[in-house]
DNA sequence: TATTGGCACTCAGAAGCACAGAGTGCTAAC
DNA sequence: GTTAGCACTCTGTGCTTCTGAGTGCCAATA
């Protein structure tokens, strides 16, 4: 069992390396913590820190890293998480605060999170749940298009632009918008499918194609929903840091396109509201993420997490502020969604 | 005048240290272009070229590397730009046939832009010109909450969400609505902001705070298309070819979140359909952009440019490809949205 | 006049080497 | 349990040397 001193040893690593990038060694410690031992002290706790796997030297006769398993403990035990400047709460309040869409809050969310962090930012697409259909709205654009729109209860909307090909008159239009709610308000998302199965049947042959070619954009918003998407932000700060990552940062930047593979990662991290889950380095198990920490936290509202916004950067990282920012736009999030 | 042969030298010069990212020598360039002549010939064409500034030995007894002038030169006498492959061709169409709204639009053909030449892309948001207002739309989207949509002649819809504070009875909206359309239905754009001056006063006061939160989203949506706005996809390709910018790379990255300077930048090119426009290094003055290339071709209908799209990278890359992508991308881009 | 072979020259980058300094582990004393 | 002291071990740095790719120039050639 590690002593009290020893953990506090590697805390001060853990944050003197964050902050200087170079292996600490026990006298250069010394200096900026003021320990009441003596160096030979300090080394002691560090070799039986070394012991426990919890730091490691890069070489013999260098100063000390933290281990992925370093971080871990340093983070679990992290009791005073940072808390958000004055300045920086302010402006986050500011830049959210008018109300808007869905869209426009996610973007926003994702952008302040990587510019308060510097790290990556990401944000996932809320799911459905058993969010229902509120209304659909066809609204012409040209004189042979129109714009289908599937609005959910959960405050979500959906558009596309559908070619009709022909001349759309306003009254067949009205008409067919009308169907429309009368079938679907009130629907749950995942009956939408069935319920327009038999549709386009009962119109005109001249309208058909148009009605199916609608009942189609429906059904495909519907999945799209069901589909996880996410919004990324803050990439170029990878190449910051890009020496934390040994060079191999091209596998990662694929990895980061390739959505699919992030998507997994963190629908596979519990997560509950008001709290952060995080993978360190290793602990994930994604090729090419080795070096990388992932953390998450969950956001919806009252009754059940929705989706999950987090970020992801070099496992040498400020744990604590970017813990706390993370929680801060979840939190946000919540509030500005759930309702 | 330099001859045709010290043309074919530089061209040679400039598609090596292309590919190879290597200051090329005269013996190099034999082994791979076979030039009828002797190395001792090349030399003395490359001391031409050199003192013509149109490239440039980094040390003494290092390979020649182009200069801005050369990649200048050598693009200006670019006959036969390269095509498209039929696989980038047939993945581009069928990536972008199906239709879909302006937002779409552009955020696809944007990433489509950055894949195809492993750089930065970026397109400009159309600004108006004499676009008209086709339709405003307001859709209940929770009990006291409503969607306020601007549908314009372009094709561009823009939208924003209104909380109003209290139940929005239906009748009051579809009135509201339809009085809306009747005063700015063909309108155009600049108008918008004088024909509502007096709109919400007419109204009974219980509906007036309602009516002017409406009159204002729609006068800032008409700014927001004022406004110019980017979409820019792939900076992650600037970490990959990171060494071209000489660890500049912050200061870069600045210049491009800034995008305010961009925007300034491409603004100032000239630029007609179909053709690309381009600044190589240092013939941009914008600082931090030293080492990089940026090239804009204009995109809209057929009788104006509404906006512009481009890629950005460094001076060291491949201009042919690059240059029939943007082109390419540009055309498609004047055929979706100039309908 | 343009091209070529030959030759001396140059310089960046690699390779080798010594050295200082930061850091370690260990032991004996406090 | 802590500390002082000491021997040891590396990395990084600065120095020199060496090699090779590449140049520029000149005299000979077509």
């Amino acid at each position: 069992m590690i002593s009290e001193r020893s953990f506090d040893v590697l805390r001060a690593i853990v944050e003197d390396y964050v902050s200087t990038k170079e292996p600490v060694g026990s006298k250069s410690l010394l200096e900026r913590h003021g320990f009441g031992v003596s160096s030979a002290t300090i080394r002691n706790d560090m070799a039986l820190l070394e012991e426990e796997g919890l730091i490691h030297a890069p070489h013999t006769s260098a100063g000390r890293v933290p281990t992925d398993s370093g971080y871990r403990l340093f983070v679990d035990r992290l009791n005073e998480i940072k808390q958000l400047s004055v300045a920086e709460r302010t402006a986050m309040e500011t830049l959210l605060e008018s109300s808007a869409d869905l869209d426009e809050i996610l973007s926003r969310s994702v952008r302040m999170l990587s510019q308060l962090t510097n790290q990556v930012a990401m944000v996932q697409y809320p799911t459905l749940g058993k969010a229902r259909v509120r209304s659909v709205e066809l609204v012409p654009i040209a004189d042979t298009r129109l714009m289908v729109m599937l609005v959910s209860d959960n405050g979500r909307i959906q558009q596309h632009v559908v070619e009709a090909g022909f001349m759309i008159a306003t009254d067949s239009l009205s008409m067919l918008r009308g169907k429309l709610n009368e079938l679907l308000g009130g629907a749950s998302l995942s009956e939408v499918s069935s319920l327009t199965k038999e549709f386009s049947g009962a119109f005109a042959p001249e309208l058909r194609v148009l009605v199916t070619a609608i009942v189609g954009v429906l059904n495909e918003q519907v999945d799209a929903n069901r589909q996880d998407k996410l919004v990324l932000s803050g990439t170029a700060n990878l190449a910051r840091s890009e020496g934390d990552f040994g060079g191999n940062i091209t596998s990662l930047l694929d990895a980061i396109e390739q959505q699919v593979v992030l998507l997994r990662l963190i629908s596979e991290m519990e997560t509950e509201q008001d709290s952060v889950s995080l993978l360190i380095g290793s602990e994930n198990s994604v090729e090419g993420l080795n070096r990388t920490s992932v953390m998450v936290s969950g956001y919806g509202n009252d009754s059940e997490t929705i989706a999950k916004v987090g970020l992801l950067g070099p496992t040498r990282m400020d744990y604590s502020t970017n813990i706390s920012a993370v929680r801060a736009i979840a939190k946000y999030l919540s509030k500005s969604i759930g309702t």
